[in-house]
RNA sequence: GACCCUAUCGUCCAGCGGUUAGGACACCGCCCUUUCACGGCGGUGACACGGGUUCGAAUCCCGUUAGGGUCGCCA
């Protein structure tokens, strides 16, 4: 038995949780949950000058969205702690004197820095293999900085200090960070500590290939929180980048990646995002969200888009919304699909109308009208009778009555189902907008 | 610029010396259908380039090119 994984997730709070950082979180977790050991939650927070709880409270939201839950860290509490750099003081001066006393500081106008060992550096990095910098030359590979003049702490020491004193024991972390390992490495040496293994995970690319950087779309977690995703299609799909089951299966349980997650099996190249692919995904999930969930998130998207759903019943609103379950690929886009239930006059798409609002349509709707106004009972199924009646009456397919009354009572030529949109709007609305379309000049 | 990483359809992923180079998203047809979706069937589409090694390379090696990263008193 080798010592129990321990690895750790170690954001900087800097008010948006990024999709990549997001997935080094994934990957870290699963890593921690596939080997049953620890993953610890540090904040990174030595730059005193971005430093909010806000900022610190968006790496918890996101986290906590996705699922993925620390053993270690901030709320939670453990062995290591403080879990923030900022109330790690004095730990950082323990090592500080220790390197300086050793004779590895020197000052450099008042900031303090690491002298170099001139020599070629060796790694063996888990998921990039071996990798060989050598850092003889000052001229390209300078010492580092690690203490400022006003007594800041510079990153690279900080990170190395806490991943000793945190027992890390693999550090998982974006290949950005490839090029940086050695100087760490050599931090470890002098302080005469046990390095972790290192395991450096591609960079998540925009689908052009160029760098995704905050402004870019997709860029924050929060925006898919705010999109109406649903966290474990966000979660399936970020496990994709970059790893795979090797069966190409695509919607896997969490559970599944967890027992299957090797970091062999972490991809070496670099990933571009796909919203369109992750929007399918997505669609995949809604297919099973259903019932309450639907319910509590569907409302959410609607009151985030403005409808006032107070203005309704209950009945009515989880009516509307019953009729829209698997059919939006993601619940940003509920607002527009199920509008017209919520809106006093609705506008009828131009297309549409020169399509469906045509002479010939005008007598079909008048008789659907008709049909509809004889309905004791309105109903779905009492609703495709008098449809289907109709039709056979004008010797037509139904489907030359659906189009205008689609049309009429939604606006749109697109939506729930036609009878049980309808039941749930109500025969007096129904017959409120057919009217009024029957109306509308040219047709 | 120096150093490091990477290179299979537009995108994600499979392939790890011998395959008609496979799947998914997207796109295009057809079918199903009360609309739109979903679903089903089919299609377009890739081994960056050049050298080696080998009986045989998408797979191994070298170079070129391209993309990304690092070179902070940011993290």
């Amino acid at each position: 038995m080798s010592s129990p994984v321990r690895v750790r997730f170690a954001p900087s709070p800097t008010g948006y949780l990024h999709v990549g950082g997001a997935r080094t979180a994934l990957f870290n977790w699963l890593y921690a949950r596939h080997t049953g050991g620890t993953l610890v939650l540090r904040i990174e927070d030595t730059d005193k000058a971005r430093n909010s709880t806000e900022a610190v409270q968006v790496i918890y939201d996101g986290l906590h969205w996705l699922g993925l839950d620390w053993d270690e860290g901030p709320l939670k509490g453990g062995d290591c702690g403080p879990y923030f750099q900022s109330e790690r003081e004095e730990i950082y001066l323990r090592y500080f004197e220790q390197l300086k006393s050793d004779g590895f500081l020197y000052d450099d106008q008042g900031a303090w820095r690491f002298r170099s060992f001139r020599e070629p550096v060796v790694m063996e990095d888990e998921i990039c293999g071996r990798v060989e910098i050598d850092m003889s030359n000052p001229e390209t590979h300078p010492d580092i900085t690690i203490r400022r003049p006003d007594g800041g702490w510079i990153f690279h020491f900080v990170n190395v200090v806490d991943d000793i004193e945190m027992r890390i024991t693999h550090v998982l972390r974006g290949e950005d960070h490839l090029s940086n390992t050695p100087k760490h490495l050599q931090l470890f040496r002098a302080l005469r500590a046990t390095t972790p293994r290192y395991g450096h995970i591609p960079l998540i690319l925009n689908k052009d290939g160029s760098k995704m950087s905050k402004r870019d779309q997709g860029a924050s977690v929060a925006s898919y929180i705010e999109g109406g995703f649903v966290p474990e299609a966000v979660r399936n799909y970020l496990c994709l980048l970059g790893w795979s089951p090797k069966d190409d299966r695509e919607k896997l349980e969490i559970d599944e990646v967890v027992q299957r997650f090797e970091l062999s099996n972490v991809n070496r190249s670099n990933a571009a995002f796909d919203l369109d692919k992750l929007t399918w995904l997505n669609s995949e999930y809604m297919k099973e969200v259903t019932g309450e969930r639907f319910q509590t998130m569907g409302r959410a998207a609607l009151e985030r888009a403005g409808v006032d759903l107070s203005r309704y019943p209950s009945e009515y609103v989880s009516g509307a919304l019953e009729t829209c379950v698997g059919k939006v690929r993601v619940l940003s886009e509920l607002p527009a699909y199920a509008g017209f239930y919520f809106s006093d006059s609705i506008a009828i798409n131009p297309e549409g109308a020169a399509k469906h609002f045509t002479p010939e349509s005008h007598p079909r709707l008048t008789a659907v009208r008709a049909a509809f106004a004889g309905l004791e009972t309105f109903d779905a199924a009492a609703i495709e009778a008098a449809l289907k009646a109709t039709a056979a009456q004008l010797g037509g397919k139904v489907g030359l009555l659906v189009h205008p009354t689609r049309l009429a009572v939604t606006g749109e030529n697109v939506g729930p189902s036609l009878y049980h949109l309808l039941e749930v709007l109500g025969k007096v609305k129904v017959l409120e907008r057919i009217d009024t379309a029957l109306a509308v000049e040219g047709f």
